[in-house]
DNA sequence: TCTATACTTCGCCAATAATCGAAGTATTGG
DNA sequence: CCAATACTTCGATTATTGGCGAAGTATAGA
């Protein structure tokens, strides 16, 4: 029941919800991910941290870099995360917004280190 | 994407989540949801809107008694919706919340008019 | 037609949430 | 050890939400 409200409070942002599908294509760093929704480095990182407070994220933190990943579909996560992230890549499918966001993340991952970077700069 | 936002909005909230959870056992009055919620009329009348906005309970209204329903799981309602609903209902199954709410509404249920309108005076 | 009922809408307030920039923390390459 | 990087946390601001009671609306029965 509690775990139902903070999931779907956790679903009531686009923000989060964007970054969510978007990590249904794979791992993404912070910094892609504040590329990909052009907000503040201290906004997104409170976005993630409510995705992964919910359970709907993992995180890994590799040297400086954090890490975003989706729980498995198989396994480790509650029926109800798993649940709720099945309803989320259904209802999502092919939505404008989120093929939109599927071709600036392609732009994203070619990008250096340095480009990502200048986020936190400018 | 819109769609998931709103129906994220609709969920993130406890008193909207025992309504919906308690509609699955079918039709209810707005009366007999306040008595369930233990809300001002006010309230509850919004929270109700939330869900009807987001196409998660139809209405109907029969003389001065305004109802509300699931949409038929089968029919009529979007597939985001009844997405929505599926995974409600499996991730709210039998949680103690659920069950005691459960045990309200057959109260609830046996009042007869004029004990549900007491919440209109008083 | 008048009154009671069963709501809805409005106006307000308190609490929560989204956003930012600035300051703080951890890591790492020089 | 120092500076730069990649964050996170803090503090402030603004926007949204949840809550109530009072006033408004629609229906029904006397």
């Amino acid at each position: 029941m509690q775990d139902i409200v903070t999931i779907g409070k956790a679903l009531s942002d686009s923000a989060r919800v964007r970054a969510l599908l978007a990590l249904g294509q794979g791992e993404l760093c912070l910094c892609q991910i504040i590329e990909l929704l052009a907000l503040a480095p201290s906004t997104v990182s409170k976005h993630m941290d409510v995705l992964y407070q919910a359970g709907l994220v993992e995180r890994r933190k590799e040297g400086r870099w954090h890490y975003f990943r989706r729980p498995a579909p198989g396994k480790g996560a509650l029926p109800v995360v798993r649940g709720a992230l099945r309803w989320l890549d259904a209802a999502g499918a092919d939505t404008p917004m989120v093929l939109e966001d599927r071709k600036t993340l392609c732009c994203v991952r070619r990008k250096s280190r340095s480009e990502l970077a200048a986020c936190y700069r400018g």
